[in-house]
DNA sequence: GCAACATATTACCGTACGGTAATATGTGAG
DNA sequence: CTCACATATTACCGTACGGTAATATGTTGC
């Protein structure tokens, strides 16, 4: 019986299912022609068999719209998956996350 | 060429990896014995060759002490690590994490 | 030095995974 | 209705992975 964190894990264990979310949150919705465009290493199939993964995980919803397929992050279902794990490492990753955000706003240590 | 993000996301993938983790989160440091008590379904060697892996992700450090090794989590690597790849998605995780630290200590929504 | 112990390393095995190619399904256009 | 297009599904292949068993390395205690 795999785990809610198990799937989420697994997910993002992949490289290009990485980089698929990516360019997801970064421009909000994408078909999947358009994400495979970005990988012109990859056969279309392929990309459509990492979103099914992604969906299996629960990770991404697809609505359709004409002969094409919307996809787009599962904003909630990220969260939810994410947010215990993160939870539990949080004192491991809160300092440098902030300097991170420091660093980002050219301010000095 | 594997990037950091690879390495660390390999590492967690699996579920006897992240388990050792969270033992190692909870109790500090812990020799390859101890680990391997908590995993009555694998064999020793299975448990030192996680820890070669997460070893080599970076993740973990090992020290001598007379014949047994201790295991501790390399907090600035990890958080090095995870960071920029949480600073891209904050806008997904942000919300949840509150909304659990709320719950945990019994506030109202 | 040698026996017992803790861990690492190697060799090997089955299976899961990522990839492609081929085929199927569903939809808009004419 | 039919053709072209977008995506999904299936079949198949090589390889990487997690696991065990066997062996090697290094350390303490006698």
């Amino acid at each position: 019986m795999p785990s809610q964190s198990d799937d989420l894990f697994r997910a993002l264990a992949d490289p290009t299912r990485r980089r698929i979310l990516d360019l997801l949150a970064e421009r909000g919705t994408l078909t999947v022609g358009q994400l495979a465009e970005q990988f012109p290493d990859l056969v279309a199939s392929g990309i459509s068999k990492h979103l099914m993964g992604l969906r299996a995980a629960g990770l991404v919803i697809a609505t359709r719209q004409g002969r094409q397929r919307l996809y787009r992050i599962d904003a909630d279902a990220l969260a939810e998956a994410l947010a215990p794990w993160l939870a539990k490492y949080e004192p491991y990753w809160a300092a440098a996350l902030e300097r991170l955000r420091d660093l980002a706003e050219g301010r000095e240590p």
